[in-house]
DNA sequence: AGGCATTAGTTTAACACTCAACATTTGGAT
DNA sequence: ATCCAAATGTTGAGTGTTAAACTAATGCCT
C-alpha cells in the first residue's frame, strides 16, 4: 500500500536533506560567531526593525517569524535580558503584550547583517544561477501554500499518484 | 561594500527559508507522533538499517547522518536505552566502537518508514512537478557541492557579482 | 623505542525547542 | 448580567543540540 520512493525521488530528497541541514547549520554557526545569536533570534529583529516604530504584537511576532508562541516567548525574554528588545504592555488587550525593538538593538542588527547576507549569498545564491534562483522560489512557494494550507488538503492540478512504482525488499528505504 | 539581497533575491530567500522550515517542524512533528522520535534519530536508523550487517563505525555513522560527533553520541545513547542499537567494541581499532542496529530497532524503523514516506509524499513530492523535483535535486547539489568544498573555495563558471544592487536604507532587510 | 600530533569517541554545561499546563482576558451566547 | 469557549501570553519539565574539554588509542617520524 506505501507510495515509496522511487530511486529518482529517494535522490531528490536526500539531497534536499543534506543541503538544506548543511546550509543552516552553517548560516547558524557564523551568525552565532559573529553575533552570539542563533538564526531564529536574528529573524525575530528582522521582523521586528521592519514593523511600523519596530513594535509589534507577540502574535503578530510569532507569525511573522514563523515561530510558536511558546518558542518566540522564550527568546523575547533571552533579548530582553540582552537589552535588544523591550517588552510594553498592549494599550488595547490587556492580555496582550508588545516587543519593542531597542536603539541597541537595532544597532546590534546593523552590526550582523552584513556578514550575514555575505554568508547567504556565499552558500546559497552565488552557488545558483538566476534561473535556479527563480525556480527554488516557485517550488518554496509551492511547498508553502501546501503547508500553510492545513495537513488535510490534497494538491491538486496534478495528476494522481498512486501507482508508483514500489519499495525496498528488505529495508526502509525512507531516508 | 556589503552586497545585499535584490528584491527577487530577497523574496526567494525567504520564502526558502519559511517553507523549509515549516516542512522540517512539520515532519518532525509527525515522527515525534507516530515514533516518538525525531527526525535525526531517523536518519541514524536508516543509515544503520543500509550498512552490511547493519553495523557501522560511530565516525562512518556521523558522516553518513550529517551528524557531528557529539550529536551521533548522544543520540546512540538514547537509542541504545530504547533497546534499538547496540553498542561493540571495534576489534579493529581500540578507541573505536560500532554501532548495530538491533531486530527490535530494524522493526521499529520499519513500522515508522510508511507514515514518514507518505509525509514526505504528502507535503514535499506530490506539492511539486516531476519537472520541479528534478530542479530541485540539481539545485540541492550545486549548494551541497559548495558546502562540501568548504567555506573557502568560490563558485566557478558563473560571471562575478560584484556589481549588485545596493541594500536598503534604513533598515537591514537581510532576513 | 620514544615522542607527539592526530584521530575516535565521550562527557559536561549552557542553551534552545517542544509540549502541555496554566493564568488571564476577551467576546459572544443565552 | 452570566456563563463559557476561544485567544493571549507565560511557565516548567523534558529533550535535543552545541561547543569545548577530556580520555584514550593510533601511527608516524626521528
Amino acid at each position: 500500500m506505501t507510495r515509496w520512493l522511487n530511486a529518482e525521488e529517494q535522490r531528490a530528497w536526500r539531497t534536499f536533506l543534506a543541503a538544506t541541514q548543511l546550509l543552516y547549520s552553517q548560516l547558524d554557526r557564523e551568525l552565532q560567531r559573529d553575533c552570539g545569536i542563533p538564526h531564529t533570534y536574528y529573524e525575530i529583529l528582522v521582523r521586528l526593525s521592519e514593523a511600523p516604530e519596530r513594535v509589534l504584537r507577540m502574535s503578530e511576532l510569532a507569525q511573522a517569524a514563523e515561530s510558536s508562541r511558546s518558542r518566540l516567548s522564550h527568546a523575547v525574554a533571552r533579548l530582553e535580558e540582552a537589552g535588544w528588545v523591550r517588552r510594553e504592555s498592549c494599550p488595547t488587550d490587556r492580555r496582550g503584550s508588545l516587543a519593542r525593538l531597542t536603539e541597541q538593538g537595532f544597532a546590534a542588527l546593523q552590526a550582523a547583517a552584513p556578514s550575514h547576507v555575505e554568508s547567504v549569498r556565499r552558500h546559497l545564491l552565488d552557488r545558483l544561477s538566476p534561473q535556479q534562483v527563480q525556480q527554488l522560489h516557485e517550488i518554496s512557494e509551492a511547498i508553502l501554500t501546501g503547508l500553510r494550507a492545513g495537513p488535510e488538503s490534497t494538491p491538486d492540478g496534478r495528476p494522481g499518484r498512486t501507482g508508483t512504482t514500489a519499495g525496498p525488499g528488505g529495508c526502509p528505504e525512507a531516508g
